[in-house]
DNA sequence: AACGCGGACAACCGCCGCGTG
DNA sequence: CCACGCGGCGGTTGTCCGCGT
């Protein structure tokens, strides 16, 4: 490795923050490996991404993680394994970056999981993975959360717009952060007896969402 | 006050899949 | 069909900071 250092490594200034945000409402998202020669950030475009994509959005949550995106978290690692983007993409506002740090930092050690050496730990995000119950009917359902929250999103004008995946309910990213989880409130309101109760198995879990007769179910 | 240690989080690395020419 | 660029993903490493000694 050596000419491509004109590239600066480790943490973002105040100064490229601005830079990048400013290329960004200009441009838009995408293209980020055009951002240096445009703008002269000495940043790879990689690390654009991640830096926008975890830190600089506005749709990026900032804060601790509540319980119940904790607990949502918890449910979702044990139906989906170390597929990190797949449960972010379910906890709204959240970054696979956070959780995936929140539960190496936190949850891990909560509740008393040892992480396995490299080898283990590598193959068991892969889809076929022995680590992660691979029957036909566990395989529906992550196919069908991997249809991610984030992924409802639709940029209108220059507004995203969110659709719950349970409520169907709309809402705009203009709108206060007090709206967009309201949605998430309700998904938790309409569960919340069901999550008390409820063994921790993912199945039953998601039992609780989608009632027996739901289309959800079928070819199953 | 100085030092070491560990936790928390930001960022990097390497690999992979997909779209495009 | 193939090569290439780009973006996404998960594991790992680096950095900062608080705390105990």
């Amino acid at each position: 490795m050596k000419g491509e250092d004109n590239y600066k490594k480790g943490l973002w200034t105040k100064e490229e923050d601005r830079i990048l945000l400013d290329y960004i409402q200009v441009h838009g998202r995408g293209r980020w490996n055009r951002i240096s020669k445009i703008t002269g950030l000495k940043r790879y475009g990689k690390s654009c991404r991640l830096r926008w994509m975890n830190y600089l959005s506005p749709s990026v949550k900032h804060g601790e993680f509540t319980e119940q995106e904790e607990d949502l978290i918890i449910r979702l690692h044990n139906l989906l394994g170390n597929r990190w983007s797949l449960i972010a993409g379910r906890v709204p506002g959240r970054t696979d970056n956070q959780v995936k740090n929140h539960w190496n930092s936190h949850l891990c050690k909560r509740l008393g999981i040892k992480k396995k050496n490299r080898k283990t730990a590598v193959t068991s995000l892969k889809p076929h993975s022995t680590n992660v119950d691979n029957t036909p009917k566990r395989q529906a359902l992550v196919d069908s959360i991997s249809k991610p929250f984030h992924d409802n999103n639709m940029d209108v004008g220059g507004v995203t717009r969110r659709q719950c995946p349970l409520s169907g309910a709309q809402v705009s990213e203009e709108q206060p952060a007090e709206v967009g989880w309201h949605c998430v409130d309700s998904l938790w309101a309409s569960t919340a007896e069901h999550l008390r109760v409820c063994t921790p198995t993912s199945i039953e879990f998601l039992e609780g969402y989608y009632s027996p007769g739901d289309a959800f179910w079928q070819g199953l």
